[in-house]
RNA sequence: GGGUCGGUGCCCGAGUGGUCAAAGGGAGCGGACUGUAAAUCCGCCGGCUUCGCCUACGUAGGUUCAAAUCCUACUCGGCCCA
C-alpha cells in the first residue's frame, strides 16, 4: 500500500462505494497526485466507546496513512459538551464534565489504535478540540468566526432546516455547533496544514461550511470528502444487532466474542458492502470472496471474513482467534478435543457456572446444577427437557436419569452444556478450599 | 356519592357448582426443517418427593359432600348518572 498513487487511492474509494460526495473532484484529484495531504476526521465523546458506525470514517483514515498521507484524528472535547444536531431529530442532553471526560478516555485510546503514529513521513496525530477552543473568549469567537459566517447560510443546512420545521425546534446551542467545527477545520487548516475534512454524509453541511470559512479568512481552499453512512438492506443506520443492541468497540463494553458473533450474523445481502466499507481487504480479493459466498451461502463464509477482520482490527489476532474458536464450538462444534486454553476463553465468552468438584459424587446432582446455572427453572423443566432430548452434555445427548461422570470432565474441569440448539452453558468444576488445604 | 359491568395462569382471553391446573390465542421452551435467519410442522408450557400431593382464578370470610363458578364484606379497574 505504501506506493500507492494518490488517484490510485481515489479509484480504490470509489470501487468500494466510500465516496458520497465531495468537492471539486477533479481538483482534488489533482492535489492528491502533487504529494501528501494531510486529513482529519472528528468525533465526539457522545459515549464511552466508539462503535461499528464509527469504523467507516475511521478506517478512511488509515486508508489515507496507508497511501502516504497525514491522517489526524481530532477527539471533540469542545465540541462534545455542545452536541451535534446533524441527522438527529431531536436535541442532545448535554453531557457533563465528569461524563465528558469518562468519554474521552473510553475513545481516546480507540482511535490511536486504528492509526500508526510513529510512521517516518507521515505520522498521525491526535488532537483535541478542547486545545484551542477552551480558552476563546465568547467575543473574540463571534468577532473572529462568527463575522464571516451568515446566519442565513447557516439556517440553509439540512440539519438546522429539519429542526427548525419541527415542533421541538433547535436549541441556540446545538444551532452553533457547526460554527465550533468550522473552527476547528480554520484552526487545523493554519495550524496543521490540514486541508481536508472528511466525515459521515450527515456532515457535508458542517464540513462545508469549515471550507467556507477557511476562504473568508485566509482566501484559502480546501476539500471536503464524505462517506457514505452505513445502512442495512433494511435501510436503517448500522451499528446495532439484530437485538437492537449497540455494537460497540470497547472489550469491556462488548466481549470480542459477541463483537465477533454480531458480524457473523450479517444478513447475505450486506456482506459484499461491508467487506468493501469496513475492511482493508483488496477489491479484487472481496470479489473472490463474494462469489464464493454465493456458491455456498451456507458457509456463511463471507460473514466468517468479515467478522474476522473486523474483530482482528479491533481486538487484535489473538482476540480474533479465541472469538473465532468460541464461536465455532458454539454453533456446531463439538466440545470434546478442545484445548484448555480455548475452554478457559469460553469460561469468559459463554455463561459459566463455577462448582465444587466435591458436587459430582452425588449420583442425582444433574438437575439441580442445572437448576443452580439458570438453564431450567424448575425440577419439572428440567425433566422435561431431557424428556424431549433437548439436553446435551458435552456435545452427546443424554436422555432422563442422566449422572455427570468425573469420567466426563474436559481437562478434568469442563463440562459444555447445551439446551437445545442456542443456549450453551460451561459448567467448571473445581476442588473446594478445604479440599485443597487437606490436599496440602 | 348512586348505578352498573368487571378483576382468571407471563400477556390476552373462555369458563358461571362437580368430569377445571382451568378452552383458545400470543409469548416462551424443546424437536423436525434450515445458513447462528424467517416461515412451517410436531411436542411441552404452576410446583413437588410426579400413577399421588400441594398451590392457584383480586383479598378475607361464608354456604356446600364439592366453588374460578353461589353469598357477604373489602379492594382495584371500566362505563353511566350526580
Amino acid at each position: 500500500m505504501e506506493g500507492m498513487a494518490p488517484n490510485a487511492l481515489l479509484a480504490d474509494l470509489e470501487a468500494r462505494g466510500l465516496i458520497h460526495d465531495s468537492t471539486d473532484r477533479a481538483a482534488l484529484e489533482a492535489r492528491l497526485e502533487a504529494g501528501p495531504i494531510t486529513v482529519y476526521v472528528g468525533f465526539d465523546p457522545t459515549a464511552p466507546s466508539l462503535h461499528a458506525g464509527n469504523l467507516l470514517p475511521l478506517l478512511m483514515l488509515k486508508r489515507f496513512q496507508d497511501a502516504g498521507h497525514r491522517p489526524i484524528a481530532l477527539a471533540g472535547g469542545a465540541t462534545g459538551m455542545v452536541g451535534d444536531p446533524s441527522g438527529r431529530s431531536d436535541e442532545r442532553n448535554l453531557l457533563d464534565d465528569d461524563a465528558l471526560a469518562r468519554h474521552l478516555a473510553g475513545i481516546v485510546p480507540q482511535l490511536r489504535q486504528f492509526l500508526d503514529f510513529d510512521r517516518p513521513g507521515n505520522p498521525a496525530k491526535l488532537l483535541d478540540n478542547r486545545a484551542w477552543t477552551v480558552g476563546v473568549s465568547y467575543l473574540s469567537f463571534l468577532r473572529d468566526v462568527g463575522k464571516f459566517v451568515t446566519v442565513n447560510q447557516m439556517a440553509s443546512k439540512d440539519s438546522v432546516k429539519n429542526r427548525m420545521a419541527s415542533d421541538q425546534g433547535i436549541s441556540y446551542t446545538e444551532f452553533s455547533y457547526m460554527l465550533l467545527q468550522a473552527h476547528d477545520f480554520a484552526w487545523l487548516y493554519e495550524n496543521e496544514g490540514c486541508e481536508m475534512q472528511m466525515g459521515g454524509s450527515d456532515q457535508w453541511g458542517n464540513i462545508v461550511l469549515g471550507l467556507d470559512l477557511i476562504r473568508r479568512k485566509t482566501q484559502g481552499s480546501g476539500f471536503a470528502l464524505t462517506v457514505p453512512l452505513l445502512t442495512k438492506s433494511d435501510g436503517t443506520k448500522y451499528g446495532k444487532t439484530a437485538g437492537g443492541e449497540t455494537i460497540w468497540l470497547d472489550a469491556e463494553a462488548m466481549s470480542p466474542y459477541r463483537f465477533y458473533q454480531a458480524l457473523i450474523q450479517t444478513d447475505d445481502a450486506e456482506v459484499r458492502t461491508l467487506l468493501l466499507q469496513l475492511t482493508l481487504l483488496p477489491v479484487e480479493d472481496v470479489e473472490t470472496l463474494v462469489a464464493d459466498h454465493l456458491v455456498a451461502p451456507h458457509l456463511r463464509l463471507g460473514q466468517r471474513r468479515l467478522a474476522t477482520e473486523l474483530t482482528t482490527l479491533v481486538h487484535g489476532a489473538s482476540a480474533a482467534d479465541a472469538a473465532g474458536a468460541a464461536s465455532d464450538v458454539v454453533f456446531g462444534g463439538d466440545a470434546r478435543g478442545l484445548d484448555a486454553s480455548t475452554l478457559a476463553v469460553l469460561a469468559h465468552e459463554i455463561p459459566t457456572m463455577a462448582f465444587d468438584r466435591a458436587r459430582l459424587d452425588d449420583e442425582g446432582s444433574l438437575v439441580p446444577l442445572l437448576r443452580e446455572a439458570g438453564i431450567v427453572a424448575s425440577n419439572g423443566e428440567a425433566i422435561r427437557l431431557l424428556n424431549q432430548n433437548g439436553l446435551s452434555l458435552n456435545d452427546s445427548k443424554v436422555g432422563p436419569g442422566a449422572v455427570i461422570e468425573r469420567s466426563m470432565l474436559l481437562h478434568d474441569r469442563y463440562l459444555l452444556v447445551r439446551k437445545g440448539k442456542k443456549q450453551v452453558h460451561l459448567f467448571e468444576f473445581s476442588d473446594s478450599d478445604e479440599a485443597r488445604r487437606e490436599r496440602g
